[in-house]
DNA sequence: TTTTTATATTTGTATATACAAGTGTTAGTT
DNA sequence: AACTAACACTTGTATATACAAATATAAAAA
């Protein structure tokens, strides 16, 4: 379906406005798709993000400041989130013996686990999108966003 | 900047996940951006949109139904929303007579005051970033994401 | 006509987000 | 050593979002 009955445009939209409302409602889409596959676990999207920034560090703890430069939505407070993850005992917490300032986060086994055991249901949610263009237009499609953002 | 990049990943990231990130990061970034435009008017975006929306009927009252399947994020509040804009005294708002189910919003003349003021804003804000493809290309961004997506 | 079902909207509540201000620690300067 | 600036993180607060439950009205069925 076009962006245009999507939000059932009664005015014409010229290309500008329409790759806009499209990247701005894709987004919607696939998060919404996304927390579907969550829901169960009772953990968020940025929850899950940051537990995936944690499991990229091999085992190498990760300070406030790296999660949150690695996180899609920079504005998150980063504090908060590690706090909910720290309830649901799927991170540890600790003060840098190094430098007092920075706080050292770890994923746990825990974590780990329900990493897993979410790896197969995000592939699947992943290509659930993805397998509708072939790989030429997925390289195309990942070019034209990189070229548009910068 | 690659979506590897601006994430810092440290695993190989394969096309299908690329493509999530890249979606959702690129949101992230203009929503960011068209945010800054709005902070001076005092309001958000999907207030903004709701504004927009009710432009949109050229003086036919909308209720809350239609404004809420024309809303890029459908799971937004819509009656709160309203009441915002309502406060600002952007819009009117009545119980439809032949149905009192039903609520009739209007913009009044200072919504549509304030969305002239920013109409050349936004377009300005929508080509920062399509300037950097050609027509060609953002017509083929356009169709690749709602194929994509559908 | 009464009861049931469907529709349209609002409200409650828990959680999340945005962003400014605050706290504690370290590094640099005088 | 005392002062200042920079850094890393946390907290406060207002607003927004997600989603279930509640309310009010209208239409349909018994």
């Amino acid at each position: 379906m076009k962006i245009e009955d999507e939000i059932k445009s009664t005015v014409a939209l010229d290309i500008s406005k329409k790759i806009t409302l499209n990247i701005l409602y894709t987004q919607n889409v696939i998060t919404d798709n996304f927390n579907e596959i969550l829901k169960p676990y009772e953990i968020s999207g940025e929850q899950y993000n940051v537990l995936r920034i944690l499991r990229g560090q091999k085992g190498n703890p990760a300070n406030m400041c790296l999660i949150q430069e690695r996180m899609l939505a920079r504005t998150s407070n980063t504090t908060r989130l590690v706090d909910k993850l720290l309830l649901k005992k799927f991170v540890t917490r600790n003060v840098c013996p190094e430098n007092r300032r920075k706080i050292e986060v770890q994923i746990t086994q825990k974590g780990l686990d329900i990493l897993t055991e979410l790896d197969p249901k995000v592939i699947e949610h992943e290509q659930l999108f993805s397998k509708k263009l072939n790989t030429e237009e997925l390289e195309q499609l990942n070019h034209l966003l990189e070229k548009y953002r910068n």
